[in-house]
DNA sequence: CGGTAACGTCTATTGAATTAGACAGTCGTT
DNA sequence: AACGACTGTCTAATTCAATAGACGTTACCG
């Protein structure tokens, strides 16, 4: 009757999740520091605590003691992650057509002239694979 | 402090947007029937209704008067929307690269031997005008 | 005219997401 | 031994999302 759980990582879930897949293993401070560092999100201690117990109940991340304190790892590949919230872009907002994703990223111009070329590139290779 | 609002349409907000889009003006008892024939969502009428007045108030869709019922009307169009969530998924989760995305839907066979020959055209096709 | 079908509005419930305070344990320093 | 810094757990407040019931109105039908 209310809502699901979430299919993916909150917005808050992916921005600790990003801290973890490149600072790797981290205190729930340094966390914290990150977050208001580089994702410009000042939170109280114990949000960053609360939410990381929360992400570790969810799979999301692994806990271990250290010390006195806890020291957090992501639990799952940034591969996975993104690959899974693309799909299910993919799927619920473009009936499953990854070729009009692609489409209108280039037709955005979010693709700039550099990045055609290296694609084109790719395209080919892949081509060739699949032979 | 709470959840702020969230800046797409929601799950069930997008699956009536679809209906929407693809059938035009439509009651609510037509987006009710529609959820669960093709959407295999059946919801209560009012629920519906609620949901389509909540829509009307954040703007996804319009709400005209007819006899004495309501008509609803997308009031977004699904290029937007769909570019507004794409978009927005490159900058979260891919970074800003939307190189990458591209790389990952090739990589991940979602895109089938005939796309990827269509994309070829339309890369060339791009570079071209780009000139 | 009275009933019933079709609508809309308002209110409510449940659970998820975000944020943080209150409280307590531990350990080093004075 | 006492204090303070640091950390964890528990609890809570708030808002959004999803769903639906209660209730009232309108209009057609017999």
């Amino acid at each position: 009757m209310a809502r699901p759980p979430a299919k993916h990582p909150t917005e808050l879930e992916l921005e600790i999740l990003k801290i973890l897949w490149n600072e790797g293993e981290r205190s729930a401070q340094q966390v914290r520091a990150s977050l208001e560092r580089d994702a410009g999100r000042p939170l109280a201690r114990t949000s960053v605590v609360t939410t990381l117990n929360i992400m570790n109940d969810k799979g999301w991340v692994s806990r271990k003691q250290s010390g006195k304190a806890h020291l957090f790892e992501a639990a799952v590949s940034q591969e996975a992650v993104s690959s899974n919230m693309l799909s299910d872009l993919v799927t619920r907002v473009f009936d499953g057509s990854a070729e009009a994703v692609v489409l209108k990223l280039i037709e955005s111009e979010e693709i700039d002239d550099e990045e055609l070329r290296s694609l084109r590139r790719l395209i080919n290779r892949k081509r060739k694979e699949r032979e």
